[in-house]
DNA sequence: TTTACACCACTAATTATTAGAGGTCTTCGC
DNA sequence: GCGAAGACCTCTAATAATTAGTGGTGTAAA
């Protein structure tokens, strides 16, 4: 991982800090803002293995399976284990994963990104600091969390993981 | 491992090298020794995984696997990854992978090995030592080879296995 | 005899999953 | 408001199977 690569992993956890952490959207909405990332990878790009996933969106493997075990639970994404390497499992959006996915709004991440990455090192540190020091002031929490996406009620734990 | 069992390894290796080595067997039959002994490994225990199998028969997983390939490329054993744990996989075997195998001779291998585990530990050595001399005087290869089970034509590579 | 090919077996690397631990946020009952 | 419970996120470490790569043996064909 280059220097350029760390302030990019730096620059998603302030983003899933703010923006689209699960405090924000569970609080009206059916999915978080980690299922709604990986949805939207899956989406962007294809037949994506597991491994992909963690790599596009900064995350464990572990922490993507997991993630994704709640999201297929729910029918919106189905894992297809590959032929050519049967280590490798890809992973799908269902027609109502897709649908779903289709009427949350854009959050525009990785356009904001792929500019971010445009610009100098300094100016990147310099905007990383400057956002260091907006999110120690964050504390009096009076933004207003509007709610973005409404797929009905949060998922209940019905035992539906059953343990070995 | 504890003595013992490095003991039984190596009597398990003169046994491959000896009785049951594929240079027997594939002459004019379709399994060889590992394929045999791995059948009825599955037959005995049932639903088995593949660690497994490689503990009872004194193989590297990895070695399973690529047997394992064969035999269910000839429609002898067929693989089913669990639910309950999804690294884990199952092997099988078929209809005819059972037929096969009940048509074949019983080498009496696992009731050797249990006498031979029964035996004082110098008792075992001393076996394994007259072994090793035997063993070495068997270059003359003057020994008869004679046909133990015919099932058809060993495999052809007709390209089964398709690289990623 | 040489050559090709199927097979065996290993170690190391790779991929995904699970276990276990620690944390945040929301809801529910008091 | 406060505390407990439940759902979720995230990580590291362990586990399971597969694959890549290497080297070897035996058989059959040229």
């Amino acid at each position: 991982m280059n220097n350029h690569e760390h302030v990019l992993v730096a620059l998603r956890r302030v983003i899933r800090a703010t923006d689209l952490h699960s405090k924000r959207l569970s609080k009206n909405a059916g999915l978080t803002g980690p299922q709604l990332l990986i949805m939207r990878t899956i989406r962007d790009l294809g037949e994506v293995t597991i491994g992909t996933i963690a790599d596009k969106v900064s995350l464990s493997q572990a922490t993507v399976t997991t993630i994704l075990d709640r999201l297929e639970h729910r029918q919106l994404v189905y894992r297809v284990r590959s032929t050519q390497d049967k280590r490798k499992v890809h992973a799908h959006l269902t027609e109502g994963g897709a649908d779903i996915l289709s009427r949350a709004p854009n959050p525009l991440q990785e356009d904001f990104i792929k500019k971010f990455q445009s610009l100098h090192e300094w100016e990147q540190n310099m905007i990383l600091a400057s956002l260091q020091r907006v999110a120690n002031m964050m504390d009096a929490d009076d933004i207003d969390a509007s709610p973005v996406l409404d797929v009905g009620p949060v998922l209940k734990d019905d035992g539906w993981k059953e343990k070995a």
